[in-house]
DNA sequence: TGGCGTTTTAAACGTATGTTTGAATTGTCA
DNA sequence: TGACAATTCAAACATACGTTTAAAACGCCA
Protein backbone atom coordinates (compact mmCIF):
# COMPACT_ATOMS: atom_id res chain seq x y z
CA UNK A 1 0.00 0.00 0.00
CA UNK A 2 2.53 2.46 1.07
CA UNK A 3 5.20 1.30 -1.35
CA UNK A 4 2.64 1.23 -4.04
CA UNK A 5 1.95 4.91 -3.12
CA UNK A 6 5.74 5.89 -3.30
CA UNK A 7 6.40 4.32 -6.01
CA UNK A 8 3.64 5.77 -8.06
CA UNK A 9 4.09 9.24 -6.44
CA UNK A 10 7.62 9.24 -7.64
CA UNK A 11 6.90 8.19 -10.97
CA UNK A 12 4.45 10.84 -11.36
CA UNK A 13 6.32 13.72 -10.12
CA UNK A 14 9.07 12.66 -12.36
CA UNK A 15 7.38 12.15 -15.18
CA UNK A 16 6.57 15.72 -14.85
CA UNK A 17 9.88 17.51 -13.63
CA UNK A 18 12.00 15.54 -16.33
CA UNK A 19 9.43 16.70 -19.25
CA UNK A 20 9.65 20.26 -18.13
CA UNK A 21 13.33 20.40 -17.16
CA UNK A 22 15.43 17.46 -18.58
CA UNK A 23 17.19 14.81 -16.77
CA UNK A 24 19.94 16.40 -16.08
CA UNK A 25 18.29 19.78 -14.64
CA UNK A 26 16.09 17.69 -12.30
CA UNK A 27 17.82 16.53 -9.39
CA UNK A 28 16.14 13.55 -7.11
CA UNK A 29 15.70 16.47 -4.51
CA UNK A 30 13.59 18.03 -6.55
CA UNK A 31 12.06 14.98 -7.33
CA UNK A 32 11.35 13.79 -4.25
CA UNK A 33 10.52 17.21 -2.55
CA UNK A 34 7.36 17.01 -5.12
CA UNK A 35 6.64 13.41 -4.38
CA UNK A 36 6.61 14.07 -0.81
CA UNK A 37 8.90 11.48 -0.15
CA UNK A 38 12.34 10.85 1.61
CA UNK A 39 15.45 11.60 -1.04
CA UNK A 40 16.49 7.66 0.19
CA UNK A 41 13.59 6.03 -1.45
CA UNK A 42 14.54 6.60 -5.07
CA UNK A 43 17.75 4.51 -4.49
CA UNK A 44 15.75 2.63 -2.38
CA UNK A 45 12.84 1.86 -4.96
CA UNK A 46 14.72 2.24 -8.17
CA UNK A 47 18.50 1.44 -7.63
CA UNK A 48 19.07 4.76 -9.26
CA UNK A 49 18.51 7.60 -11.46
CA UNK A 50 18.54 6.22 -14.36
CA UNK A 51 16.73 3.36 -13.31
CA UNK A 52 13.87 5.41 -12.73
CA UNK A 53 14.36 7.38 -15.58
CA UNK A 54 14.07 3.60 -17.48
CA UNK A 55 10.50 3.42 -15.24
CA UNK A 56 9.05 6.62 -16.21
CA UNK A 57 9.11 5.39 -20.07
CA UNK A 58 8.28 1.88 -19.21
CA UNK A 59 5.30 3.49 -17.28
CA UNK A 60 3.81 4.69 -20.50
CA UNK A 61 5.39 2.65 -23.47
CA UNK A 62 4.22 -1.19 -21.72
CA UNK A 63 0.46 -0.01 -22.02
CA UNK A 64 0.97 1.75 -25.74
CA UNK A 65 2.84 -0.93 -27.15
CA UNK A 66 0.96 -3.65 -26.14
CA UNK A 67 -2.29 -1.95 -27.37
CA UNK A 68 -0.52 -0.48 -30.79
CA UNK A 69 0.27 -4.35 -31.07
CA UNK A 70 -3.38 -5.15 -30.67
CA UNK A 71 -4.46 -2.03 -32.80
CA UNK A 72 -2.62 -3.33 -35.66
CA UNK A 73 -4.00 -7.90 -35.32
CA UNK A 74 -7.30 -5.77 -35.33
CA UNK A 75 -6.42 -3.92 -38.20
CA UNK A 76 -4.41 -6.76 -40.75
CA UNK A 77 -7.36 -8.68 -40.24
CA UNK A 78 -9.91 -6.68 -41.82
CA UNK A 79 -6.77 -6.16 -44.75
CA UNK A 80 -7.31 -9.55 -46.08
CA UNK A 81 -4.29 -9.24 -47.80
CA UNK A 82 -5.15 -5.78 -49.13
CA UNK A 83 -2.30 -3.38 -48.04
CA UNK A 84 -2.77 -0.91 -45.74
CA UNK A 85 -3.80 2.40 -45.81
CA UNK A 86 -1.60 5.44 -44.70
CA UNK A 87 -4.08 7.67 -42.99
CA UNK A 88 -5.20 5.18 -41.17
CA UNK A 89 -2.17 3.98 -40.16
CA UNK A 90 -1.06 6.92 -38.78
CA UNK A 91 -4.69 7.34 -37.15
CA UNK A 92 -4.27 4.09 -35.63
CA UNK A 93 -0.78 4.99 -34.13
CA UNK A 94 -2.37 8.72 -32.83
CA UNK A 95 -5.65 6.65 -31.31
CA UNK A 96 -3.21 4.54 -29.47
CA UNK A 97 -0.54 6.87 -27.86
CA UNK A 98 -3.85 8.76 -27.24
CA UNK A 99 -6.11 6.15 -25.84
CA UNK A 100 -3.02 5.09 -23.83
CA UNK A 101 -2.89 8.22 -21.74
CA UNK A 102 -6.76 8.74 -21.29
CA UNK A 103 -6.39 9.28 -17.73
CA UNK A 104 -5.14 12.75 -17.91
CA UNK A 105 -5.39 14.23 -21.05
CA UNK A 106 -1.78 16.74 -21.05
CA UNK A 107 0.03 12.97 -20.60
CA UNK A 108 0.62 12.34 -24.20
CA UNK A 109 2.63 15.93 -24.91
CA UNK A 110 4.33 15.30 -21.59
CA UNK A 111 6.03 11.77 -23.27
CA UNK A 112 6.88 13.27 -25.91
CA UNK A 113 8.50 15.78 -24.62
CA UNK A 114 10.25 13.02 -22.56
CA UNK A 115 10.86 11.25 -25.82
CA UNK A 116 12.50 14.29 -27.70
CA UNK A 117 14.63 14.52 -24.54
CA UNK A 118 15.58 11.11 -24.80
CA UNK A 119 17.10 11.53 -28.56
CA UNK A 120 18.50 15.23 -27.53
CA UNK A 121 20.01 14.74 -24.61
CA UNK A 122 22.67 12.08 -24.13
CA UNK A 123 21.01 9.43 -22.40
CA UNK A 124 22.08 6.49 -24.42
CA UNK A 125 21.10 4.02 -21.85
CA UNK A 126 17.38 4.83 -22.94
CA UNK A 127 17.77 4.23 -26.31
CA UNK A 128 18.99 1.11 -26.01
CA UNK A 129 16.40 0.55 -23.22
CA UNK A 130 14.02 1.33 -25.38
CA UNK A 131 14.50 -0.55 -28.49
CA UNK A 132 15.05 -3.49 -26.21
CA UNK A 133 11.96 -3.58 -24.76
CA UNK A 134 9.92 -2.52 -27.46
CA UNK A 135 11.25 -2.41 -30.49
CA UNK A 136 9.55 -5.35 -32.40
CA UNK A 137 6.40 -3.12 -32.04
CA UNK A 138 7.76 -0.47 -33.34
CA UNK A 139 9.24 -2.67 -36.40
CA UNK A 140 6.01 -3.97 -36.95
CA UNK A 141 4.37 -0.97 -37.43
CA UNK A 142 7.15 0.17 -39.49
CA UNK A 143 6.71 -2.91 -41.81
CA UNK A 144 2.40 -1.58 -42.52
CA UNK A 145 4.03 1.69 -43.08
CA UNK A 146 6.17 0.45 -45.96
CA UNK A 147 3.34 -1.21 -47.14
CA UNK A 148 1.60 1.20 -48.18
CA UNK A 149 3.78 3.47 -49.24
CA UNK A 150 4.91 1.30 -51.98
CA UNK A 151 5.72 4.47 -54.47
CA UNK A 152 8.54 4.92 -51.99
CA UNK A 153 12.28 3.70 -52.67
CA UNK A 154 13.75 2.64 -49.48
CA UNK A 155 15.78 5.61 -48.97
CA UNK A 156 12.79 7.86 -49.61
CA UNK A 157 10.78 5.53 -47.13
CA UNK A 158 13.59 6.12 -44.34
CA UNK A 159 13.95 9.52 -44.74
CA UNK A 160 10.05 10.65 -44.93
CA UNK A 161 9.21 8.19 -41.35
CA UNK A 162 11.62 10.41 -39.69
CA UNK A 163 11.18 13.83 -41.31
CA UNK A 164 7.23 12.28 -40.16
CA UNK A 165 8.57 11.35 -36.22
CA UNK A 166 10.54 14.99 -36.11
CA UNK A 167 6.96 16.72 -36.88
CA UNK A 168 5.00 14.75 -34.48
CA UNK A 169 7.50 15.03 -31.85
CA UNK A 170 8.28 18.43 -31.89
CA UNK A 171 4.40 19.84 -32.28
CA UNK A 172 3.22 17.36 -29.58
CA UNK A 173 5.78 17.63 -27.34
CA UNK A 174 5.55 21.29 -27.08
CA UNK A 175 2.08 21.64 -27.31
CA UNK A 176 1.18 23.46 -24.53
CA UNK A 177 3.44 26.52 -25.60
CA UNK A 178 2.64 26.20 -28.97
CA UNK A 179 -1.68 25.90 -28.39
CA UNK A 180 -0.69 29.11 -25.89
CA UNK A 181 0.75 30.99 -28.93
CA UNK A 182 -1.71 30.19 -30.98
CA UNK A 183 -4.28 31.14 -28.89
CA UNK A 184 -2.11 34.35 -28.52
CA UNK A 185 -1.89 35.05 -32.32
CA UNK A 186 -5.25 33.32 -33.58
CA UNK A 187 -7.46 34.10 -30.93
CA UNK A 188 -8.35 30.06 -31.15
CA UNK A 189 -7.97 27.83 -28.34
CA UNK A 190 -6.70 24.19 -29.42
CA UNK A 191 -5.49 21.37 -27.74
CA UNK A 192 -3.82 18.00 -28.02
CA UNK A 193 -6.62 16.39 -30.69
CA UNK A 194 -6.40 19.38 -32.71
CA UNK A 195 -3.28 19.16 -32.94
CA UNK A 196 -3.25 15.81 -34.61
CA UNK A 197 -6.00 16.25 -36.22
CA UNK A 198 -3.98 19.27 -38.39
CA UNK A 199 -0.44 16.61 -38.23
CA UNK A 200 -2.12 13.80 -40.37
CA UNK A 201 -3.43 15.24 -43.39
CA UNK A 202 0.03 16.78 -42.90
CA UNK A 203 2.08 13.64 -42.71
CA UNK A 204 0.03 12.08 -44.98
CA UNK A 205 0.45 14.52 -47.73
CA UNK A 206 4.32 14.68 -47.07
CA UNK A 207 4.44 11.00 -47.54
CA UNK A 208 2.39 11.00 -50.83
CA UNK A 209 4.67 13.09 -52.76
CA UNK A 210 5.90 12.01 -55.69
CA UNK A 211 8.73 10.07 -55.90
CA UNK A 212 11.90 11.64 -57.38
CA UNK A 213 13.10 8.25 -58.81
CA UNK A 214 11.58 7.96 -62.38
CA UNK A 215 10.63 4.29 -62.19
CA UNK A 216 9.94 3.25 -58.74
CA UNK A 217 7.35 0.86 -58.88
CA UNK A 218 9.16 -1.80 -60.76
CA UNK A 219 12.38 -1.55 -58.30
CA UNK A 220 10.36 -1.92 -55.38
CA UNK A 221 7.63 -3.82 -55.00
CA UNK A 222 8.84 -6.25 -52.63
CA UNK A 223 8.84 -4.04 -49.09
CA UNK A 224 8.14 -7.46 -47.09
CA UNK A 225 11.51 -7.98 -45.44
CA UNK A 226 11.62 -6.47 -42.40
CA UNK A 227 11.69 -8.02 -38.89
CA UNK A 228 14.88 -10.14 -40.19
CA UNK A 229 17.89 -9.04 -38.94
CA UNK A 230 16.53 -7.13 -36.12
CA UNK A 231 18.65 -7.34 -33.17
CA UNK A 232 22.25 -6.74 -35.27
CA UNK A 233 23.07 -3.45 -34.10
CA UNK A 234 21.68 -4.28 -30.31
CA UNK A 235 23.45 -7.42 -29.98
CA UNK A 236 25.84 -6.31 -27.66
CA UNK A 237 23.06 -5.36 -25.21
CA UNK A 238 20.41 -8.22 -25.54
CA UNK A 239 23.22 -10.45 -26.05
CA UNK A 240 20.56 -13.55 -26.43
CA UNK A 241 20.73 -15.10 -30.21
CA UNK A 242 23.97 -12.93 -30.71
CA UNK A 243 25.15 -16.33 -32.31
CA UNK A 244 22.69 -16.12 -35.07
CA UNK A 245 24.65 -13.42 -36.66
CA UNK A 246 26.69 -15.55 -38.85
CA UNK A 247 23.64 -16.85 -40.61
CA UNK A 248 22.51 -14.11 -42.22
CA UNK A 249 25.99 -12.36 -42.61
CA UNK A 250 25.99 -12.99 -46.53
CA UNK A 251 22.65 -10.38 -46.87
CA UNK A 252 24.57 -6.93 -46.74
CA UNK A 253 21.75 -4.75 -46.70
CA UNK A 254 18.06 -5.74 -45.59
CA UNK A 255 16.87 -2.80 -47.87
CA UNK A 256 14.21 -2.07 -44.61
CA UNK A 257 13.46 1.54 -42.91
CA UNK A 258 14.00 0.76 -39.37
CA UNK A 259 12.80 2.54 -36.44
CA UNK A 260 15.52 4.89 -34.62
CA UNK A 261 14.79 3.85 -31.72
CA UNK B 1 46.46 36.63 -31.24
CA UNK B 2 46.20 34.42 -28.31
CA UNK B 3 42.52 35.88 -26.87
CA UNK B 4 41.61 35.09 -30.63
CA UNK B 5 42.48 31.74 -30.23
CA UNK B 6 41.50 31.23 -26.71
CA UNK B 7 37.71 32.30 -27.59
CA UNK B 8 37.68 30.97 -30.50
CA UNK B 9 39.31 27.61 -29.14
CA UNK B 10 36.34 27.53 -26.08
CA UNK B 11 33.81 27.91 -28.86
CA UNK B 12 34.78 25.44 -30.88
CA UNK B 13 34.77 22.83 -27.82
CA UNK B 14 31.13 24.09 -26.61
CA UNK B 15 29.50 24.23 -29.50
CA UNK B 16 30.93 20.23 -30.02
CA UNK B 17 30.42 19.03 -26.93
CA UNK B 18 26.79 20.96 -26.29
CA UNK B 19 25.38 19.67 -28.92
CA UNK B 20 26.58 15.92 -28.45
CA UNK B 21 25.32 15.91 -24.41
CA UNK B 22 23.68 19.18 -24.16
CA UNK B 23 24.00 22.09 -21.97
CA UNK B 24 23.82 20.93 -18.42
CA UNK B 25 25.39 17.34 -19.60
CA UNK B 26 28.26 19.86 -20.50
CA UNK B 27 30.70 21.19 -17.61
CA UNK B 28 33.23 23.92 -18.75
CA UNK B 29 35.74 21.29 -17.14
CA UNK B 30 35.08 19.90 -20.37
CA UNK B 31 34.82 22.32 -22.70
CA UNK B 32 38.29 23.61 -21.20
CA UNK B 33 39.88 20.18 -21.35
CA UNK B 34 38.77 19.83 -25.34
CA UNK B 35 40.01 23.21 -26.33
CA UNK B 36 42.71 22.78 -24.45
CA UNK B 37 42.70 26.04 -22.08
CA UNK B 38 42.14 27.11 -18.88
CA UNK B 39 39.32 26.70 -16.78
CA UNK B 40 39.38 30.08 -15.62
CA UNK B 41 38.76 31.34 -19.04
CA UNK B 42 35.78 30.90 -19.46
CA UNK B 43 34.64 33.09 -16.78
CA UNK B 44 37.04 35.37 -18.09
CA UNK B 45 36.33 35.90 -21.48
CA UNK B 46 32.52 35.59 -21.11
CA UNK B 47 31.57 35.78 -18.14
CA UNK B 48 29.36 33.28 -17.34
CA UNK B 49 28.13 29.58 -18.58
CA UNK B 50 25.16 31.17 -20.14
CA UNK B 51 27.16 33.57 -21.60
CA UNK B 52 28.95 31.15 -23.08
CA UNK B 53 25.95 29.38 -24.58
CA UNK B 54 24.19 32.13 -26.39
CA UNK B 55 28.04 33.49 -27.96
CA UNK B 56 28.09 29.57 -29.41
CA UNK B 57 24.21 30.14 -30.78
CA UNK B 58 25.48 34.21 -31.82
CA UNK B 59 28.74 32.55 -34.09
CA UNK B 60 26.52 30.91 -36.21
CA UNK B 61 22.92 32.93 -36.18
CA UNK B 62 24.47 36.00 -36.90
CA UNK B 63 25.86 35.76 -40.31
CA UNK B 64 22.91 33.67 -41.32
CA UNK B 65 20.43 35.76 -40.26
CA UNK B 66 22.50 38.42 -42.19
CA UNK B 67 22.38 36.42 -45.10
CA UNK B 68 19.45 35.26 -45.09
CA UNK B 69 18.07 38.82 -44.91
CA UNK B 70 20.22 39.19 -48.07
CA UNK B 71 18.80 36.57 -49.88
CA UNK B 72 15.06 37.37 -49.42
CA UNK B 73 15.94 40.94 -50.35
CA UNK B 74 17.46 39.50 -53.52
CA UNK B 75 14.03 37.36 -54.09
CA UNK B 76 11.70 39.72 -53.43
CA UNK B 77 13.25 41.85 -56.38
CA UNK B 78 12.80 39.38 -58.52
CA UNK B 79 9.05 39.05 -57.58
CA UNK B 80 8.04 42.38 -58.76
CA UNK B 81 4.41 41.99 -56.95
CA UNK B 82 3.36 38.42 -57.60
CA UNK B 83 3.51 36.16 -54.53
CA UNK B 84 6.64 33.56 -53.72
CA UNK B 85 6.87 30.24 -53.83
CA UNK B 86 6.88 27.89 -51.38
CA UNK B 87 9.82 25.55 -52.87
CA UNK B 88 12.18 28.49 -53.38
CA UNK B 89 11.68 30.19 -50.03
CA UNK B 90 12.20 26.77 -48.30
CA UNK B 91 15.50 26.17 -50.79
CA UNK B 92 16.65 29.76 -49.97
CA UNK B 93 16.63 28.95 -46.10
CA UNK B 94 18.16 25.72 -46.66
CA UNK B 95 20.88 27.19 -48.76
CA UNK B 96 21.68 30.08 -46.24
CA UNK B 97 22.13 27.53 -43.44
CA UNK B 98 24.32 25.09 -45.18
CA UNK B 99 26.33 28.42 -46.94
CA UNK B 100 26.73 29.69 -43.33
CA UNK B 101 28.65 26.25 -42.26
CA UNK B 102 30.08 26.37 -45.28
CA UNK B 103 33.50 26.17 -44.03
CA UNK B 104 33.21 22.64 -42.10
CA UNK B 105 29.50 20.71 -43.71
CA UNK B 106 29.11 18.57 -40.59
CA UNK B 107 28.30 22.46 -38.94
CA UNK B 108 24.92 22.72 -39.30
CA UNK B 109 23.29 19.35 -37.97
CA UNK B 110 25.76 20.75 -35.36
CA UNK B 111 23.97 23.94 -34.89
CA UNK B 112 20.50 22.45 -35.79
CA UNK B 113 21.00 19.94 -32.89
CA UNK B 114 21.72 22.67 -30.45
CA UNK B 115 18.90 24.64 -31.79
CA UNK B 116 16.94 21.56 -30.98
CA UNK B 117 17.97 21.50 -27.59
CA UNK B 118 17.41 25.01 -26.55
CA UNK B 119 13.52 24.52 -27.11
CA UNK B 120 13.61 20.88 -25.06
CA UNK B 121 15.89 22.26 -22.42
CA UNK B 122 15.05 24.66 -20.21
CA UNK B 123 17.02 27.55 -21.44
CA UNK B 124 14.79 30.23 -21.32
CA UNK B 125 17.11 32.70 -21.14
CA UNK B 126 18.44 31.29 -24.55
CA UNK B 127 14.65 31.58 -26.36
CA UNK B 128 14.70 35.14 -25.47
CA UNK B 129 18.01 35.87 -26.38
CA UNK B 130 17.69 34.49 -29.94
CA UNK B 131 13.79 36.62 -30.51
CA UNK B 132 15.49 39.49 -29.10
CA UNK B 133 18.42 39.03 -31.64
CA UNK B 134 17.05 37.51 -34.76
CA UNK B 135 13.46 38.18 -34.59
CA UNK B 136 13.30 40.53 -37.59
CA UNK B 137 14.34 38.48 -39.86
CA UNK B 138 12.41 35.61 -38.84
CA UNK B 139 9.45 37.07 -39.11
CA UNK B 140 10.21 38.41 -42.82
CA UNK B 141 10.75 34.58 -43.56
CA UNK B 142 7.55 34.16 -42.07
CA UNK B 143 5.51 36.51 -43.83
CA UNK B 144 6.66 35.36 -47.28
CA UNK B 145 5.94 31.78 -46.10
CA UNK B 146 2.29 32.99 -45.46
CA UNK B 147 1.88 34.72 -49.16
CA UNK B 148 3.33 31.75 -50.34
CA UNK B 149 0.47 29.75 -48.88
CA UNK B 150 -2.60 31.48 -49.24
CA UNK B 151 -4.69 28.27 -49.53
CA UNK B 152 -4.09 27.60 -45.54
CA UNK B 153 -6.27 29.63 -42.96
CA UNK B 154 -4.03 31.44 -40.24
CA UNK B 155 -4.74 28.53 -37.42
CA UNK B 156 -3.37 25.60 -40.57
CA UNK B 157 -0.13 27.31 -41.17
CA UNK B 158 0.49 28.31 -38.09
CA UNK B 159 0.55 24.71 -36.98
CA UNK B 160 2.28 23.36 -40.33
CA UNK B 161 5.08 25.65 -39.92
CA UNK B 162 5.32 23.96 -36.97
CA UNK B 163 5.29 20.80 -38.07
CA UNK B 164 8.02 21.66 -40.96
CA UNK B 165 10.56 23.27 -38.18
CA UNK B 166 10.21 19.79 -36.27
CA UNK B 167 10.95 17.59 -39.20
CA UNK B 168 13.57 19.79 -40.20
CA UNK B 169 15.10 20.23 -36.86
CA UNK B 170 14.64 16.73 -36.02
CA UNK B 171 16.19 14.82 -39.28
CA UNK B 172 19.34 17.64 -39.27
CA UNK B 173 19.89 17.37 -36.20
CA UNK B 174 20.23 13.94 -36.04
CA UNK B 175 21.88 13.54 -39.65
CA UNK B 176 24.89 11.62 -38.45
CA UNK B 177 23.35 8.62 -36.67
CA UNK B 178 20.59 8.62 -39.05
CA UNK B 179 22.56 8.67 -41.92
CA UNK B 180 24.73 5.50 -40.58
CA UNK B 181 21.59 4.09 -40.18
CA UNK B 182 20.60 4.88 -43.80
CA UNK B 183 24.12 3.37 -44.78
CA UNK B 184 24.13 0.19 -42.91
CA UNK B 185 20.01 -0.76 -44.15
CA UNK B 186 20.21 0.63 -47.42
CA UNK B 187 23.77 0.55 -48.03
CA UNK B 188 23.51 3.77 -49.54
CA UNK B 189 26.08 6.64 -48.19
CA UNK B 190 24.09 10.35 -47.77
CA UNK B 191 25.71 13.55 -46.56
CA UNK B 192 23.80 16.63 -44.87
CA UNK B 193 22.46 17.77 -48.38
CA UNK B 194 21.04 14.78 -49.68
CA UNK B 195 18.56 14.80 -46.51
CA UNK B 196 17.90 18.35 -47.66
CA UNK B 197 17.05 16.99 -51.23
CA UNK B 198 14.81 14.59 -49.45
CA UNK B 199 13.02 17.11 -46.75
CA UNK B 200 12.33 20.32 -49.18
CA UNK B 201 9.36 18.16 -51.31
CA UNK B 202 8.12 16.67 -48.55
CA UNK B 203 7.77 19.61 -46.52
CA UNK B 204 6.22 21.22 -49.63
CA UNK B 205 4.27 18.56 -50.24
CA UNK B 206 2.88 18.73 -46.46
CA UNK B 207 2.10 22.82 -46.72
CA UNK B 208 0.56 21.97 -49.95
CA UNK B 209 -2.02 19.52 -48.93
CA UNK B 210 -5.65 21.16 -49.43
CA UNK B 211 -7.12 23.40 -46.04
CA UNK B 212 -9.90 21.32 -44.56
CA UNK B 213 -11.78 24.56 -44.27
CA UNK B 214 -14.60 24.54 -47.16
CA UNK B 215 -13.83 28.33 -48.30
CA UNK B 216 -10.52 29.07 -47.12
CA UNK B 217 -9.84 31.77 -50.04
CA UNK B 218 -12.22 34.32 -49.37
CA UNK B 219 -11.64 34.69 -45.72
CA UNK B 220 -8.11 34.61 -46.47
CA UNK B 221 -6.38 37.08 -48.57
CA UNK B 222 -4.64 39.45 -46.51
CA UNK B 223 -2.18 37.28 -44.89
CA UNK B 224 0.45 40.68 -45.05
CA UNK B 225 -0.04 42.02 -41.37
CA UNK B 226 3.17 40.14 -39.88
CA UNK B 227 5.31 42.54 -37.80
CA UNK B 228 3.06 44.74 -35.63
CA UNK B 229 3.27 43.77 -32.63
CA UNK B 230 6.43 42.04 -32.35
CA UNK B 231 7.99 43.08 -29.15
CA UNK B 232 4.49 42.27 -26.85
CA UNK B 233 5.53 39.05 -25.51
CA UNK B 234 9.15 39.62 -24.89
CA UNK B 235 8.76 43.24 -23.90
CA UNK B 236 9.58 41.86 -20.16
CA UNK B 237 13.29 40.68 -21.23
CA UNK B 238 14.13 43.89 -23.96
CA UNK B 239 13.11 46.64 -22.09
CA UNK B 240 12.93 49.26 -24.96
CA UNK B 241 9.88 50.08 -25.83
CA UNK B 242 8.05 48.81 -23.59
CA UNK B 243 5.58 51.67 -23.55
CA UNK B 244 4.42 51.73 -26.47
CA UNK B 245 2.57 48.71 -25.36
CA UNK B 246 -0.74 50.61 -25.10
CA UNK B 247 -0.89 52.29 -28.60
CA UNK B 248 -2.00 49.14 -30.23
CA UNK B 249 -3.36 47.48 -27.00
CA UNK B 250 -6.81 47.51 -28.99
CA UNK B 251 -5.75 45.08 -31.14
CA UNK B 252 -6.75 42.02 -29.36
CA UNK B 253 -5.44 39.19 -31.85
CA UNK B 254 -3.06 40.41 -35.08
CA UNK B 255 -3.99 36.75 -37.14
CA UNK B 256 -0.61 35.90 -37.63
CA UNK B 257 1.81 33.16 -37.43
CA UNK B 258 4.80 33.86 -35.63
CA UNK B 259 8.13 31.78 -35.71
CA UNK B 260 8.31 30.29 -31.74
CA UNK B 261 11.91 31.69 -30.92
C1' DT C 1 64.97 47.53 -21.28
C1' DG C 2 61.40 48.65 -18.06
C1' DG C 3 56.79 49.23 -16.88
C1' DC C 4 51.95 48.29 -17.43
C1' DG C 5 47.67 46.45 -18.98
C1' DT C 6 46.06 41.97 -20.63
C1' DT C 7 45.73 37.23 -20.34
C1' DT C 8 46.68 32.78 -18.24
C1' DT C 9 47.28 29.85 -14.42
C1' DA C 10 46.71 26.93 -10.15
C1' DA C 11 44.23 26.75 -6.23
C1' DA C 12 40.44 27.32 -3.49
C1' DC C 13 35.50 28.50 -2.47
C1' DG C 14 30.68 27.46 -1.68
C1' DT C 15 27.07 24.85 -3.29
C1' DA C 16 24.51 21.03 -5.23
C1' DT C 17 24.39 16.52 -6.75
C1' DG C 18 23.68 11.07 -6.47
C1' DT C 19 24.37 7.70 -3.28
C1' DT C 20 25.03 5.25 1.17
C1' DT C 21 24.21 4.32 5.96
C1' DG C 22 22.14 2.88 10.20
C1' DA C 23 18.58 3.88 13.17
C1' DA C 24 13.55 4.62 13.53
C1' DT C 25 9.06 3.48 11.96
C1' DT C 26 5.56 0.79 9.95
C1' DG C 27 2.96 -3.26 8.47
C1' DT C 28 2.14 -8.23 8.85
C1' DC C 29 1.57 -12.74 10.40
C1' DA C 30 2.29 -16.35 14.10
C1' DT D 1 0.92 -9.18 21.53
C1' DG D 2 5.59 -9.84 19.85
C1' DA D 3 8.94 -10.74 16.47
C1' DC D 4 10.45 -10.05 11.94
C1' DA D 5 10.75 -8.09 7.43
C1' DA D 6 9.75 -4.07 4.66
C1' DT D 7 9.85 0.68 4.41
C1' DT D 8 10.92 5.39 5.78
C1' DC D 9 13.82 8.73 7.66
C1' DA D 10 17.60 12.18 8.92
C1' DA D 11 22.20 12.56 8.35
C1' DA D 12 26.39 12.14 6.26
C1' DC D 13 29.36 10.75 2.32
C1' DA D 14 32.26 11.65 -1.69
C1' DT D 15 32.23 13.95 -5.82
C1' DA D 16 31.46 17.41 -9.38
C1' DC D 17 29.93 21.71 -10.53
C1' DG D 18 30.30 27.13 -11.65
C1' DT D 19 32.66 30.76 -9.96
C1' DT D 20 36.25 33.58 -7.65
C1' DT D 21 40.87 34.93 -6.42
C1' DA D 22 45.51 36.39 -6.46
C1' DA D 23 49.76 35.50 -8.28
C1' DA D 24 52.40 34.40 -12.50
C1' DA D 25 53.25 34.93 -17.41
C1' DC D 26 52.78 37.41 -21.44
C1' DG D 27 52.62 41.25 -25.03
C1' DC D 28 53.38 45.73 -26.26
C1' DC D 29 54.82 50.44 -26.45
C1' DA D 30 57.66 54.24 -24.46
Amino acid sequence: MAQKDTVNCLLEAAEELFSERGFAETSLRNITTRAGVNLASVNYHFGSKKSLIQAVFARFLAPFSQELDRSLSEYEKTLKGKRAELTILLTIAADTAFRSSSDRPQRLNIFMRLLGLAYTQGQGHLRRFLRAEYGDVFDRFSLQLSQATPHLTNEERFWRFHFMLGATMFSLSGVDSLTAMATHDLGKRSDVTDVIGQLIPFLASGMQAPSSVASSVTSNDKTASVSDDLSQKSSNLTSDAASEKSVNGSVKASNRARLPI
